[in-house]
DNA sequence: ACGGTAGGTCTTGTTTTAAGACTTGGTCAA
DNA sequence: TTGACCAAGTCTTAAAACAAGACCTACCGT
């Protein structure tokens, strides 16, 4: 099976991956969350070929995760910013990295702390139903 | 950046896409859950070329994600079942199962529904913080 | 001895990625 | 007004990963 043809299987999990499953998006993702917005800033923190940077962009873009948006006129410029449904992959993200934390955290802890501006508290994630609010 | 420094990052995300982050292992790992345990059973509900089956399989009871569980003796056969730490990732794969419906579901509606055994709903997942108990 | 089955490995050609040089349109300072 | 510089890419080449399918290895039953 070719990337391309996983888009169209029966199954959110292959069409979600379609998108996102590959070696950088979730990274370029992670970069956007943290308020990465130019090129060479995605570029420098991620240490990504550019060819594949620019694909990736690309690709974000025409998928709605991304958008572009003008910060200047001359030269004009855009940068990067996460739309409504890019902002929908935080618990994606944020499951993800508590999974590292929780298997792969060092003798020095995880190594970020994620706060819950509402608590005050640093936070893992719990998934819970949307019915019963159990976990 | 090659795929091996990538696990070598100080960065949580960073370590598990390298052991996750492949165009196939986050399927394998649905087909697990789904309680697909045998290498041609993989092979037949996935469509993947029988090597990066095995190396993905492989891969997976290295990082202890998967573990082969003998179900007979002669010929002496083996099933992957998920770790502890296999089934720690369904928030993971529920997480990016919950962005497919809501992005990319056609006009009948999300392919597969998921079903809380203890409340009997069926329901999508809401992420909440572990001190407050909040979305 | 023969065919079937489970669980792989090997080979070949195609795609993707990595690394870094090159390009484009504009600013700025001398 | 010329030359250096910048952001945001594109192009080139070689290395790595993947897809498809043929092949291999025990062992079973008949």
């Amino acid at each position: 099976m070719r990337w391309d043809e996983l888009s169209r299987e029966n199954c959110s999990l292959a069409r979600s991956l379609a998108v996102v499953g590959d070696r950088w998006t979730l990274l370029v993702l992670r970069e956007a969350f943290l308020r990465t917005r130019r090129f060479d800033e995605f570029e420098a923190k991620l240490g990504i070929a550019r060819r594949v940077l620019s694909e990736r962009l690309a690709l974000l873009v025409d998928e709605g995760i991304l958008k572009k948006v003008p910060y200047q006129d001359s030269p004009p410029r855009c940068e990067y910013r996460l739309t409504d449904k890019g902002l929908d992959l935080y618990p994606v993200i944020i499951s993800l990295v508590h999974w590292g934390d929780k298997h792969y955290a060092g003798r020095r802890g995880p190594p970020m702390l994620h706060t819950h501006k509402t608590c005050g508290h640093d936070f893992t994630s719990v998934l819970t139903c949307s019915e019963c609010g159990e976990a």
